[in-house]
DNA sequence: CCTTCGTTTAACAATTTTGTTAAACATAAA
DNA sequence: TTTATGTTTAACAAAATTGTTAAACGAAGG
């Protein structure tokens, strides 16, 4: 049978993810997709029917993505306070890496509200849930100022990603460059900790940022316990 | 000579609003902002000559009157605390009116990052140097963390605006109806203050809630000089 | 070698959308 | 009433965009 040089459906795929999300080209054309990925635009309908079923598909793994990263880490057995900083960790990097992904997801369950109730079911465990008790025993505690679960998480979901969508305002606003902006957003990291915590976040973590990131922060579960 | 009914072109300009900002449709045709506003289509290139100059003021307006609410409540004589808590409350009112204001500036401007320098010309008193005495006041007095005041202001924007912004990530994620998301955006307004001062806001803001603003805020203002 | 079948392509059709234009219209002024 | 001018309309043209289809292609299997 005729095989593709390459996975042609993933190509289209990932060039699709790479226009959307990297390039920010929120409303690119079926031709701009498939001069991208250097086929024919025919194969965009041969394999995903239409444009919008194209779409439907990565909105889908992006919420996916989105949705099992922050689970990941919030299921982990770690500190509390830890899971925050590799989530913050998280978002931040990936931000830098895929700007548009967020607004995408955002333009797209905005106009399609429906979509976003299918991909997620409720009757799995919210995300509110898996913090709860930690974070009563935060406030108990007399750590943090008493706060639900619920603005807790989009405390943490606005402090991180508010900066990423609306790169342009931020830098325009402060009058930044785009190396400035990309500081800017390491610095937010240790910035967002502490205003969640009202306490400065252990420096640790950021010591040897480009190459561990379990190893340093098991050692750093290590010290908390005390 | 020939005098239309009504002023047509803020006609137009009011409904692509309405269309853009209110009901979301960020991609509204020429011809739906038309039919919406019941005037002939040929009319909105009469007025603006094409689409994109239509859309280019309603980005200058939006930024501008966007920018210009900031100042003013930043520009007033009142405590810094209170200028804090005014600001929330514009902000999260004037989302609960126009959901899709910040997610169509912040579109825009991603599309076109020149749009937005043209807008704001560099010469103009950054909002960050408005707040700057103020909040270095309170972190020497020990009252909140040591944070720069552009990190600050991106901070006041994020928990202000994002939930705004991912109006259906936030309801999905909580499984909130429309009127409990509303409730749980009036909620916030507190929830912010306390995020960012790690301290209960004072109530009296919000017992009159429909009535008084000036006034009781004014009050307010006194009783915290102790 | 030739058939088969999944893949790819080019060409076509239909629709949508934007932008232009000449003529119709309405009112104020002459 | 006529004229002049700004406004509105309908009709047209052009471009962009999506979706379809029949034919070409190319390797695997007989």
């Amino acid at each position: 049978m005729g095989i593709p040089e390459v996975q042609t459906e993933s190509l289209i795929k990932d060039t699709a993810k790479a226009l959307f999300f990297q390039k920010g080209v929120l409303n690119a054309t079926t031709q701009e997709i498939a001069d991208e990925a250097g086929v024919n635009r025919a194969l965009i309908h041969y394999y995903f029917r239409s444009r919008e079923l194209l779409v439907d598909t990565l909105l889908e793994e992006a919420v996916n993505e989105k949705r099992d990263r922050i689970r990941s880490i919030l299921a982990s057995e770690r500190p509390f306070r830890e899971k925050i900083l590799l989530y913050i960790d998280a978002v931040v990097d990936q931000g830098l890496k895929y700007p548009h992904l967020e607004n995408f997801i955002i333009t797209e369950t905005a106009r399609h509200p429906d979509k976003m109730k299918i991909l997620c079911p409720k009757d799995r465990v919210k995300s509110s849930d898996m913090i709860r008790k930690d974070l009563d025993e935060e406030i108990q505690k007399g750590l943090i100022q008493p706060v639900s679960a619920e603005h807790f998480i989009i405390n943490l979901l606005s402090l991180c990603n508010y900066p990423l969508l609306a790169k342009t305002v931020v830098q325009n606003m402060h009058g930044m460059s785009d190396t400035a902006y990309r500081k800017f957003l390491q610095d937010r990291k240790d910035i967002i900790y502490q205003t969640l915590f009202n306490e400065t976040a252990p420096g640790i973590l950021r010591k040897e940022e480009h190459s561990a990131e379990v190893h340093s922060i098991k050692k750093t579960a290590e010290q908390k316990k005390e």
